[in-house]
DNA sequence: GTGTGTGAAAAACTTCACAGCT
DNA sequence: AGCTGTGAAGTTTTTCACACAC
């Protein structure tokens, strides 16, 4: 009944990593780029957690999960680090997105630069509205609610931000998960009843407070 | 050395309820909220649990918490319920907030009608460009950036969102702890450097994925 | 000295399982 | 029958503390 928690030899593990670790590493990502916009060459895991309120052993920790990147005495290579996170999290290359809705905050988050700086590019929006459509807005194009599915089909997009009225969220998130979609970073203050093997993340931004 | 994990004998606990509860509190709030809508009198713990991805203990843990709501045999009373997560949350009386930062992004939050359905309301916002300055928008005065201190220091105001450029939040911020505000709800990318006492909330859009 | 990586201990959180109420 | 509230067991996550490397 021995059974290990589990490494393969090179650090690579095959699997096991608890998922409040994934949802930090993006936090040390963050933190990483704006040491290293500040011209530090190395980091060490007591001055990160201290940015980040964590502590030094919950640093390592972390990192250690996926393999060594740190240099005894000295610390972590911000430059070196950032990359192995990238890979981590396929930040590496770019994920396509589509934005359904393109009410206020729809237009909001087209003008949002931050996506594009953690490796998302939205490739297209949606709306059901007429008057809407067609136009490009912050370069997106608009396209209308009915060739959604098809085109996400079509271009096999994996990722979703739904910008809907609460009423519509569900119906256009039931859509996208049928047209191949796994994970929907969804605006809308409901539940989303999907299966479970999507991941589905919701920001209402009234509950955070 | 016994010492109880405690709580008062009509139900309200002193202390030490775990954090994770109390971010679960808000989402039972708004499943109720929809339950009540369609016409539910009554739920369980069983059918919020599968409403919500959790197990029915959880539920009923969860709320045990802050005393005893349920009805053995019936479950749990929709209305009842609600108004008591209202008290504990504060949801109560109407918590007053100013939102600094009237860009893309502020300006689809003043029109974000979902702050208000939490008991939130926007007072006041400001922004540094005098163009924006002086007009109203979605019935919120928008004001200079530089009478910010002052009006949230004699409005007594505890809670402040930031749609600011990511070079100017921890700025800002400052500002606001200085004049009184005890929680931030930040959207801009960047991790806030301020004095732990104050609850700083980071959505950050793009990381979420 | 500084700072990593990691087993072992501690704490936090979740699930189980059942007594007791309706 | 159905369902809550809760101690006890189980699981996950965090912290401690120390061997080892620069």
């Amino acid at each position: 009944m021995s059974d290990s928690p589990d490494k393969s030899p090179d650090g690579s593990s095959t699997e096991a990593v608890p998922k409040a670790v994934v949802s930090r590493l993006s936090l040390y990502l963050r933190e990483l780029q704006r040491l290293q916009q500040d011209s530090h060459q190395t980091t060490s895991s007591t001055q990160l957690g201290r940015l980040l309120g964590l502590t030094d052993a919950q640093v390592r920790k972390d990192l250690a999960y996926f393999g060594q990147f740190g240099y005894p005495g000295i610390g972590y290579r911000c430059e070196e680090l950032i990359q192995k996170i990238r890979e981590i999290l396929g930040t590496n290359r770019e994920w396509p997105v589509v934005l359904v809705g393109v009410g206020n905050l729809g237009r909001a988050l087209l003008g949002y630069r931050g996506f594009g700086r953690q490796g998302f590019k939205v490739v297209a929006a949606f709306d059901s509205d007429p008057e809407k459509i067609q136009r490009e807005i912050e370069g997106v194009p608009v396209h209308p609610l009915e060739q959604m599915a098809d085109m996400v089909r079509r271009h096999g997009i994996r990722l979703a931000i739904l910008a809907v009225p609460a009423s519509e969220a569900q119906g256009v998130a039931d859509q996208l998960v049928a047209s191949g979609v796994v994970g929907v970073l969804n605006f809308a203050p409901v539940t989303l009843n999907l299966p479970p093997e999507v991941a589905k993340i919701g920001v209402d931004l009234a509950m955070e407070l």
